[in-house]
RNA sequence: GUGGCCAUGGUGUAGAGGCAACACAGCAGGUUGUGGUCCUGUUAUCACGGGUUCGAUUCCCGUUGGCCACCCCA
């Protein structure tokens, strides 16, 4: 190869410019320690609801065979088409990026046998997942989910227990959220419905656009979405998944929205829902927030269904399930925007030290207080006592002590009131016996 | 993956073909060992690469990244 650029000076790696722009891969960020705030409030009632309802963590690979999304999510979807990211290693094994978490759960079943633990498994994961898409907002390509899965049992009650638990979540947090419910029935039911849709369509194919006549012999039930003026038009005419559903499906949708009215859940009944996962039988339902404004963005705040053909193409045994995921990411903006009291990092007492003495006796007293259960503040690094009472005065001290050169020659210490600044010495042994009694600590 | 808009200190913004401005945050000071106010100083090769020009941070092209729409989803 010709090296042309040979001739061009060294880029120099030791010249003091600029390094090209350091980011990030596209569609990642860092969460900083001022968001994190935010996102421990979701993670906590994400939690502490989950546990509630008797569901226990589970993690799982962020790495798995490719073959395990591709059998899992369904090879002709899009996660699986054009946004896994994949890759090979050194000994061979072709592995992906997990896109989401429930195939791993169910895998996760099978090969641990969870089918021998009393029925229903109930698990919760939290963590990250990745889809090489194009980024926007709320729209990463590593984002957050928390999910709760259910195996091994069929009964209503349990597709009515999640979509009251995701729903929960997100009022614990207080955002309102709306549910978008629909039954895609059994495979063969949903079979029967997509000939009828398609057939539907095709009558009207005239009036379709490019786009749209694709998607009819790709997966006609994706025409429901279509934000196509004259789709949505006809759509009004189009057969509906609820005439075409089986009785036992039918009859287990019914008893889901009952249950879901029992408690007051808030639902949508949307006939046009249809998930973009292969894996969903029955029940299948969105979370969105209420505003009008996220309704036009379509951005849902969560998702899930049942799933219970899921286990067997994985290879295990037939085993109904449902679940739910809900993108932690998407459910953080919206709590910002309601702008939740924060709790900063606040402290009780702040040691401050002055000299080489100072700095050791005070090393040794930030010890005493933290062992002896009081919040307290340092700032050993510094020299300077007015750089310290101002980290002290920053993090909400209530108590300052002091201890220089001439204390630790008194074997005494300072114990300023932050709030009037008043002082007083105190015996250096007495310091932890002090600073709890004026704290009320006992 | 396709199209549109955008890119200035840590953050939020101003600016104009010829010294890059302001606010906030940060750091250091305002004499000898004390915070919340005030004052001073300090913090930018204007995302990266190339082109036009005497001269580009400003105009043009490309790259990267962000936002928006489509697609799809969390």
């Amino acid at each position: 190869m010709p090296k042309k650029s040979a001739t061009k000076k060294e880029p120099a790696v030791s010249s003091k410019k600029a390094p090209p722009q350091i980011a990030p891969p596209r569609g990642m960020r860092d969460i900083l320690p001022a968001e994190q705030g935010f996102w421990d409030i979701a993670r906590k009632a994400c939690i502490s609801i989950a546990s509630t309802y008797g569901f226990e963590r589970i993690d799982t690979p962020i790495v798995e065979e490719t073959a395990l999304f591709v059998r899992g999510v369904g090879k002709q979807t899009d996660i699986v088409e054009k946004e896994i990211y994949s890759f090979e290693t050194a000994g061979n094994e072709k592995l992906s990026l997990r896109p989401e978490c429930t195939a791993s759960i169910v895998r996760a079943y099978i090969s641990n046998g969870m089918l021998n633990q009393p029925q229903p498994v109930k698990l919760w994961y939290m963590g990250p997942m990745f889809r090489h898409d194009r980024p926007q907002r709320g729209r990463y390509r590593q984002f957050f989910q928390f999910g709760c899965e259910l195996l091994g049992e069929m009964d209503a009650v349990c597709d009515a227990q999640l979509v009251i638990i995701s729903y929960l979540i997100l009022k614990e947090l207080g955002i309102d959220a709306v549910v978008r419910i629909n039954s895609i029935g059994t495979p063969e039911s949903r079979v029967n419905y997509k000939n009828a849709l398609s057939s539907y369509f095709r009558s009207k194919r005239a009036r379709l656009s490019e786009e749209d006549r694709k998607r009819l012999t790709k997966n006609p039930l994706r025409l429901l979405d279509s934000k196509d003026p004259a789709v949505i038009e006809m759509k009004a005419e189009a057969p509906q998944i609820v005439d075409w559903l089986d009785e036992d499906s039918k009859a287990h949708f019914m008893r889901v929205l009952e249950y879901l009215d029992e408690i007051n859940v808030p639902y949508q009944l949307d006939p046009y829902l249809v998930r973009g996962l292969d894996y969903y039988t029955k029940t299948v339902f969105e979370l969105f927030t209420a505003s009008e404004e996220d309704e036009a963005t379509q951005s849902a705040l969560g998702g899930g269904g049942r799933y219970d053909g899921l286990a067997e193409i994985l290879g295990g045994r037939p085993t109904p399930a449902a679940g739910f995921a809900l993108g932690l990411d998407r459910v953080v903006s919206k709590l910002k925007e309601l702008n939740p009291q924060i709790e900063p990092n606040k402290v009780e007492v702040f040691v401050a030290q002055l000299g080489e003495q100072g700095r050791k006796k005070a090393l040794m007293v930030f010890e005493e207080l933290r062992e002896a259960g009081v919040k307290t503040g340092e700032a050993f690094s510094k020299d300077a006592i007015k750089a310290q009472m101002e980290i002290a005065n920053r993090r909400g001290a209530a108590w300052a002590v002091i201890i220089g050169q001439k204390e630790v020659l008194d074997g005494t210490a300072i114990i300023r009131d932050m709030d009037s600044g008043t002082q007083e010495i105190v015996d250096a042994r007495k310091i932890v016996q002090e600073i709890k009694k004026k704290l009320g600590h006992g």
